[in-house]
DNA sequence: TTAATTTTGTTGTATTTGCAACAAAAAACA
DNA sequence: TGTTTTTTGTTGCAAATACAACAAAATTAA
């Protein structure tokens, strides 16, 4: 058996160790610039659906939501139609550190890929984006205390 | 740029969120297979060790490992030579579950890799390994202080 | 339309995680 | 040899994470 996951275990979580330490420099805590650039990247979007994309649990994104809009790096906003909603947008703060979010992600992904031809990181993404198709509807099916069988 | 890190953060969450759901079963709380395994794997190992196969906080391993022990999974055990290195072994009692992670793990990947043909997941595994080989020299880099400059 | 179900958000609580700081043994160095 | 550095392990503390349980709005079903 090929040991996919654990690879992937290994690499994500070293990567994300050395994001979180180096944007301790943004004053953004732990995993929070998971959310951040979701939020940039979608202005607009509700933290249900922020949790799904990150596969995270819903109150971990709350929690970690509820801070990024207390230390002013999103805000909150009703929805015009449905009282039940709240639209999550970047504030200034939050756009302009955005930027530094990107650039050092994408270090991190040049690291990451040193010495692979541009074939092979066409293929590694195309591989990685089936195999997260497959584990995501795993994963949601799981989370809504459903039972694998296996 | 290839978002790389972004699909293997996300099938990594995922996976492990779920191999920590179906693990309650077998009284590990979350995170502590990765350990189990490690020792099961390589017994009389050492902490350190672990910490580093497994990309995390030395100290995060010391308290998971503390309480495999404490739930009698694990013993360490005093070396011969060296007084200050305290060697990991699995009890029966961690034997006993290894292969139920093993199969959790393995139907986990079967999955992952579902509508993947044998030669594309040999390419994956391939791929991943030297993408997690460049990954871990900047993990162990940023672990110590350094800094990178990009 | 009313009733049942799903979606979205929150809070209480327990646990995990990791940084900082310390200690002691071992290894490297001079 | 003695001194410095590295390795290994631990604890205090602050913060993140997730499960459970709840509430209210929205959607679906009857």
């Amino acid at each position: 058996m090929k040991e996919i996951l654990r690879e992937i275990g290994m690499i994500a979580r070293a990567l994300d160790s050395i994001s979180n330490i180096e944007f301790k420099e943004y004053d953004l805590t732990r995993g929070q610039y998971l959310y951040l650039v979701r939020i940039c990247e979608s202005p607009g979007i509700i933290q249900e659906k922020v949790a799904e994309l990150i596969k995270v649990d819903r109150t971990t994104a709350a929690r970690s939501i509820k801070k990024l809009e207390m230390n002013g790096f999103i805000v909150k906003k009703e929805d015009e139609h449905n009282k039940k909603i709240k639209k999550l947008y970047p504030t200034a703060k939050g756009k302009n550190i955005f930027p530094f979010i990107k650039r050092e992600n994408d270090h991190s992904n040049t690291v990451a890929l040193e010495g692979l031809s541009e074939e092979e990181i066409e293929n590694l993404i195309d591989l990685l984006k089936r195999v997260r198709g497959n584990v995501e509807k795993n994963w949601e099916f799981v989370k809504k205390g459903n039972k694998r069988s296996y």
